[in-house]
DNA sequence: CACAATTGCTCAATCGATTGAACGCTCAAT
DNA sequence: ATTGAGCGTTCAATCGATTGAGCAATTGTG
């Protein structure tokens, strides 16, 4: 049984084809009740869907969105901003149609083909980590630029607000009594702007009160349990009187590193050391023991924001700058207040890093 | 700047509008090789590409593809499920258009009618956990079912082989010279599939080799890290001679609780506990110390399987039975011998699990 | 009562491609 | 000279909807 077209909505609403199409779309301030009542019945009786193909080539709205993105896979945060997109799509009636180009940049010119040649109404570039991207060519104007900045500018983007999120983190340390701060941080040849403004925002917390800020305090290592492993060995290795009392991790996978690391040596946390990590990954944050403390990345936030951009029905900052969106910090317990054997004097004002 | 037209291209090349579509499509048989040079200059100087709605209109072919499924944020498997379809979306010259119902019956619906709508070439419907699903409303014919089995049958579909994976976990385990071993089960109301399969496995192995199965080393806990460190709790709670020398977890996230209970106890991993896994988290068993032995589920070639069979270029078994995908050994560092402190003499023949 | 305005609906063009049938031309065979 | 075949191309219908213009019947106005 082939699907019911409008024509066959007509024949048994004994009305025009243009009827239904009036009708089916509300634009009704011209029909009369009966009428529309003997088409809508009839449109049930013969379970009539519209044909989206044919609307879309006379209407030139797909009701349709791209979203091509380097990598779905390797990834867990992927999830949340698609489905932060496909969310809010979904609310305003559109469709997601998603594209994996696996970095690959044939690929990715082939896929902004496609979706281009689908009649996309908008479209999404999505990288699945902050950083600066180079703009795919032939890109329509007005994508959106999700979780990555186009290296040219031009055009709308949405990021998170790292920097924000790096000084919030040590805020809370600081709040808790801490002065010995640790950044752990990730080590890679060209740092992306997430490591780059988490240490900014280190930097900015501690400046805040006056702590200046020790060298030794700031370790990169890999970004792995690994890596936080390696960075814990080394700054718990430093003189009683330079070793942290806390560290903020650059994830929350080097963060679990910390903990075994601390384990391994009896120190308890958050008793002897703070932990904060950062990505609010659910699969390590949470399963910690104790559950670690973090800054949530966030990507559903951000994935509303850029399809509502794409669609049209948020318009995006005028300054051509990326759109921050704040990190919320996620409270659990791996920050407690410094041990007693390095005891930060309460009302002693600022101090230095020593 | 509006898009070209297969009619701008007639007219730069000074031919029909069908001699464009017959060049451009390749079907050339009859068209003289200097035409289809013109026709061919005349697309590249206009910047042509085709239109797939009009296109998809007249052909009744999209090439599109719907995927709709229960939840796309809250597990990291649905990366790899969708990457594994989307590759071979694209192999196929293929779009997917992604639909996350959050498990709403009644968005489900809605997505179903939109794709439908959309003309989709093809359809899956993907859960993001092994279990029996209810086969949605107004569902096509044909529709692939992804990690999931329809309630009715009728409709190929796709799922990992639990039982083999656990059968190939416990021999595992035999094979290092264990004979009692604990099965770390999840605790459900109605466990899904998964894990009675795996539970099939882990008996049929230990009958394989005449072991008894201890009712004592059959436990559930909740499904995280917290329940493997309860589960642990209980199993090395056993006097010495009815304790596990390895426990085979329903998941990593288990597993990691497993090692943590251990590690309390001051037990060594895997030198005095082999800790098998599944699902092979790359967050947890790749991270944890030492790395994880687990079972890895096939989800990128269970998606490939169901793209491929929706886009009718493999057959799906006749017999309405569901596709197996096996799941491969991950060979790591947490199975050993177990402790001399409980040996298994050599060559002493099948014995039962006390 | 004549005419205009309103109401309720339909006509037909249109979106941009695809495709089976047909057309005009050339050339070879009868 | 006529016919027929082969070749290269075009004609025109078609896919299934939307929509501005238009038409006939009804109602309102002077």
């Amino acid at each position: 049984m082939p699907r019911a077209r409008i024509s066959d909505v007509a024949q048994v609403a004994r009305v025009s084809t243009s009827t239904v199409s009036l009708v089916l779309n509300g634009r009704t301030e011209r029909i009369s009740p009966a009428t529309q009542e003997r088409v809508r019945e009839a449109a049930a009786t013969v379970g009539y869907t519209p044909n989206f193909v044919a609307r879309g080539l006379r209407t030139q709205r797909t009701r349709t969105l791209g979203l091509v993105s380097d990598q779905i896979a390797t990834t867990p945060f992927a999830g949340r901003m698609l489905a932060g997109a496909q969310d809010a799509a979904r609310e305003h009636g559109h469709l997601l149609i998603l594209v994996d180009t696996g970095g690959d940049p044939g690929v990715e010119a082939d896929a902004v083909r496609a979706l281009a040649g689908q009649q996309v109404d908008g479209m999404i570039y999505a990288a699945m980590w902050h950083r600066v991207v180079d703009v795919p060519a032939g890109l329509p104007a007005g994508t959106v630029f999700l979780d990555c900045r186009p290296a040219t500018g031009g055009y709308p983007s949405v990021v998170p607000d790292d920097r924000a999120g790096g000084r919030d983190a040590v805020r809370l340390l600081i709040e808790a009594g801490h002065r010995r701060i640790a950044y752990a941080d990730i080590d890679e040849d060209q740092p992306p702007i997430a490591s780059e403004e988490r240490h900014e925002g280190y930097l900015e917390a501690l400046a805040e009160v006056g702590i200046t800020p020790d060298p030794a305090l700031h370790v990169r290592y890999e970004s792995s349990a690994a890596g936080g492993r390696a960075a814990a060995g080394e700054l718990l290795d430093l003189p009683a009187d330079r070793r942290p009392t806390a560290v903020f991790c650059f994830n929350d996978r080097m963060a679990a590193g910390i903990y075994v690391a601390a384990h391994r040596r009896g120190l308890d946390v958050p008793g002897d050391l703070s932990v904060v990590g950062y990505d609010d990954q659910q699969l390590v944050a949470g399963e910690l023991d104790p559950p670690l403390t973090t800054i949530a990345l966030p990507h559903a936030q951000m994935g509303r924001w850029a399809t509502e951009v794409a669609l049209g029905v948020r318009t995006p900052p005028e300054d051509d700058q990326p759109h921050l969106v704040p990190c919320p910090v996620v409270h659990r317990d791996s920050v407690g207040p410094p041990p007693a054997a390095a005891p930060t004097p309460a009302g002693d004002g600022p101090r230095t890093n020593p």
